[in-house]
DNA sequence: CTTGGAAAGTCAACAAGGCTGACATAAACT
DNA sequence: AGTTTATGTCAGCCTTGTTGACTTTCCAAG
């Protein structure tokens, strides 16, 4: 029973080990539990000011790329836009974006975050970063070239693209 | 550049630059974008079968656990009774999870799947295991080690009891 | 200049899946 | 006998996703 069907996970000798059902089945079940930790903190500080995750992550993209458009956030979203459109309204309600009109193109809503934007931002991303920091700095440097290419590899292809634009040209 | 060569140390004199803040944004993106594509193949059979994500949750761990009670399950999942209770009335009726009363205390339920469950388990841990194998062998058995030890470390401590739970012993 | 279509916004309705609170029942424990 | 535990259930609420229909603005091609 060592070889279970169509799984083809090689049991035999020590090649491709880590390819087994149950090696799957762990990584899995690994997304899954650090996705719960990985959301945690930040959830604790939106609860508190009213906010869901929603809010959080249209305010990490719109501080990452200043001045996007309503149409990028919402190819990076993978949303709606009457989805966007709500939580971007109680955003610029609450004064924490602004929507600027377009120059060029005044069809356009140009995104940006207000300084009391930039402050509920740094708080967000703050908590996330030290457990991230954290993990990181436990697991050490290798493992966390190790994570990200997982990671990378996990991603949709349109995905992946969104991903790597976000990488400074260091 | 920084070196990522084999020796590991992303290091430019004391500055661990796997810790800069940039770095660790990356890892919060890449979370990100890749619990999309971690969870996007099984979205698709849940759809069409008429389930959401909660039930894939539910038959997932009564799978991993066949007899497990609903309050084991309930902390795995970390919701509430009310919420649990919804998907696992639907999953029951449906003929897929059979809740047996307890031998030795009556009060609990143990969960199975019945064969309909296990074949609707299969297909969407089949689809998600492929994901992750074909990442897995892109990335290498190092990366995978590097994947999980990050993960590990990001989970909150009742939840890494939870996931090590889970680790065969063989 | 007209018009097609893209970008954005809005309204309505709906569903999944979280939550709280209250209450019921049976079984186990003390 | 009284309390606690495990489970189930009803009712109601919230967030965040969906679809569909419609309007306004406005760029750009004909």
């Amino acid at each position: 029973m060592a070889d279970r069907g169509g799984s083809g996970a090689i049991t035999r000798g020590d090649t491709l080990l880590f390819l087994t059902d149950d090696q799957l089945r762990r990584g899995i079940e690994a997304m899954f539990f650090a996705y719960r930790g990985f959301t945690a903190d930040p959830d604790r500080i939106l609860t508190e000011k009213g906010y869901g995750r929603a809010h959080h992550r249209a305010v990490h993209f719109i501080n990452r790329t200043p001045g996007t458009t309503v149409n990028n956030l919402l190819s990076i979203l993978g949303v709606t836009k009457q989805s966007l459109n709500r939580v971007l309204r109680t955003l610029v309600d609450d004064g924490l974006v602004e929507a600027r009109v377009g120059i060029r193109d005044k069809r356009e809503r140009h995104l940006h975050l207000t300084e009391e934007g930039k402050a509920l931002e740094q708080a967000l991303s703050e908590a996330q970063r030290n457990r991230m920091r954290a993990a990181f700095r436990n697991a050490g440097p290798e493992a966390v070239q190790g994570f990200r290419a997982v990671l990378e590899e996990m991603m949709d292809p349109e995905m992946r693209r969104q991903y790597l634009d976000g990488v400074e040209q260091g």
